[in-house]
RNA sequence: GCCCCCGUCGUCCAGCGGCCCAGGAUCCCACCCUUUCAAGGUGGUGACGCCGGUUCGAAUCCGGUCGGGGGUACCA
């Protein structure tokens, strides 16, 4: 490792959505970079144009920036773009890779496979019957088309994709961050297509050429890209050889590498998440799209900290972190190696956690897109709330918080205490109404509400003298009582209910509710 | 098939040769508190995949085995 501070990046492919085991992955790069007062690229993987969306690109951008994860250099949602080595989207690069391609041809590491991909696949399928001679690696000894066959392909107008060369013996080892030293024997190792023969790069060439071109010092990435590292590090190699990207990079006009860039040094395989049935996260497993959590009322901040617990701790046995802890404390060589199981119930309780700890102006902020229609079913507030509504929220917010996991619960909560014709569940007039002490209480409620003072105590006095003069328990009493003015078997503390729905609005869901009871009785 | 990675409570982590008949968190269960639901408190169930070896001593080191995962694309 140098001396530079760390340069890292995060480059999805825009296709679907952003996936938490991405997140997590993009959560590592930039806890190190925040860490090492380093550099978080955010690169855009577009080089597949029959896969790569606006769309998705957009909806990742605005999942980054939800989740807090901010980039220094990339473009962004608004349409800026930061940082002096861009583009920073591959499908705008091209000329870079082609022009690297043609050193490369030049430079003989490179060779034309005019075989179709039936061909390739029929080939690789008999070699996994155990057809075939040797292994089923793509090599120049056995795949290099002879003079005359290039000949009469391109008399024929076929266009090849282009292969690299890697090398025929020894081996590739990297000392892995997190995994150690990995070993893998270039006999084994395919030679690479680099670019198709439609003219563009593929994967392995794009990537590699831009960890180069932006200077990126360490890839840190998910385990299922461990395998490409050898033929990674052989073009980061080439690349930097010869100063041939240098020349690449002046030749189309793009901006210069800093010259105390070399290559990257240190990578980093990062444990798959996975699902509680340890099998890859896919829909089946409720959410794994991160603005999903969003919709559901999960906090940012309990994903950042979740999310970095999930194939590392910090050895104390602490959970709860802040970000400037985690950003103190990250260190990727104490990452994992096993897989990690995304389990949402503890998600949940990290969330409530953390619900339970914001400041009443805070999380009432925060529940406002949850009642205005911007993300719950329907509009409970105007958008943006009236005065008069934000502070029947933020008298709420105090009833509620400690009952919350998360944020769209306030959706079950706000109805009775935002909406004026209040539906009774029906389930809670068969439960509650239809029995005994509904009408005594409910008449009995009107009663003494009807005249006392409207504060939590003089309320707490009456409704409790009430189930005494009714020689009942006070549970048995105050049940029908919340039914009626909540519409719910299951509401905040009643008192402080009934003294924020107000003393107009309480009498007449007493009065409606009795004739309920009545006719369920 | 071939290559690579991984294997501690259901789950996430701690453990880096003795402090471990394995600790924390979450989940689950019980009890306490209690006007519902929560929150909170107390207690409990629950794991070193297996077999060998090294060692006075192994969850920790080595070998094997079994199991899981990733890759094996003109996807990334």
């Amino acid at each position: 490792m140098s001396d530079l501070t760390p340069r890292v990046r995060f480059c999805p492919a825009p296709s679907g959505w952003l996936h938490v085991g991405s997140v997590r992955a993009a959560l590592y790069n930039f806890l190190h970079a925040r860490r090492h007062g380093g550099t978080f690229v955010f690169r855009i993987e577009d080089t597949d144009a029959t896969r790569a969306t606006d769309e998705s690109m957009h909806s990742m951008m605005e999942a980054m920036r939800w989740i807090g994860l901010d980039w220094d250099e990339g473009p962004d949602v608004d349409g800026e773009i930061r940082g002096a080595h861009g583009p920073y989207r591959q499908s705008e690069r091209g000329a870079l890779y082609a022009a690297v391609v043609r050193r490369l041809v030049d430079a003989g590491e490179v060779y034309p496979d005019f075989r179709s991909s039936e061909e390739l696949e029929a080939w690789r399928a008999s070699h996994r019957r155990g057809e075939g001679e040797g292994p089923p690696v793509v090599k120049a000894a056995t795949f290099e088309h002879t003079p005359e066959e290039i000949a009469r392909f391109e008399a024929e107008g076929r266009v090849p994709s282009l292969r690299l060369r890697t090398p025929d013996d020894g081996a590739f080892v990297v000392d892995d961050l997190v995994r150690g030293e990995v070993r893998w024997e270039w006999e084994q190792i395919s030679d690479p297509v680099i670019q198709r023969s439609d003219g563009s790069a593929t994967y392995p060439l794009a990537n590699s050429v831009d960890d180069v071109a932006q200077g990126i010092t360490l890839i840190c990435r998910g385990e299922d890209l461990l395998s490409v590292t050898p033929r990674q590090g052989l073009i980061h190699d080439l690349l930097t050889r010869d100063r041939l990207i240098d020349e690449a990079l002046a030749e189309v006009g793009m901006p210069a590498r800093d010259p105390s860039w070399t290559q990257p040094e240190a990578f980093a395989h990062l444990p798959m998440v996975v699902g509680m049935d340890r099998k890859k996260l896919s829909k089946r497993h409720g959410s794994v799209a991160i603005q999903e959590f969003r919709r559901k009322g999960f906090l940012p901040e309990t994903l950042r900290n979740f999310l970095a617990l999930l194939g590392w701790s910090p050895g104390d046995g602490r959970e709860r972190l802040e970000d400037d802890e985690l950003i103190a404390l990250f260190d990727l060589s104490a990452v994992g190696r096993s897989a990690a199981a995304f389990d949402e119930d503890k998600l949940l309780s990290f969330n409530g956690d953390r619900i339970r700890d914001l400041s009443v102006e805070d999380l009432a902020g925060r529940l406002v897109e949850h009642l205005d229609g911007t993300l719950g079913e329907r509009a409970l507030v105007d958008s943006p709330p009236t005065e008069a509504q934000m502070s029947r929220l933020v008298g709420l917010v105090p009833l509620i918080q400690e009952r919350m996991q998360r944020l769209d619960e306030v959706e079950n909560y706000a109805p009775a205490f935002f909406i004026d014709d209040l539906e009774i569940d029906p389930d809670a007039v068969d439960r509650v109404l239809s029995k005994p002490p509904a009408v005594d209480s409910i008449a009995g409620a009107r009663r003494v509400l009807s005249d006392v003072d409207w504060s939590v105590d003089a309320i707490d006095t009456a409704l409790r003298g009430l189930a005494e003069e009714l020689g009942s328990g006070f549970g048995r009493v105050a049940q029908p009582i919340r039914v009626a003015v909540t519409g719910s078997t299951v509401s905040p503390p009643l008192f402080e209910s009934i003294e924020l729905i107000g003393r107009e609005r309480t009498l007449v869901r007493l009065e409606h509710a009795e004739g309920v009871a009545r006719a369920a009785a």
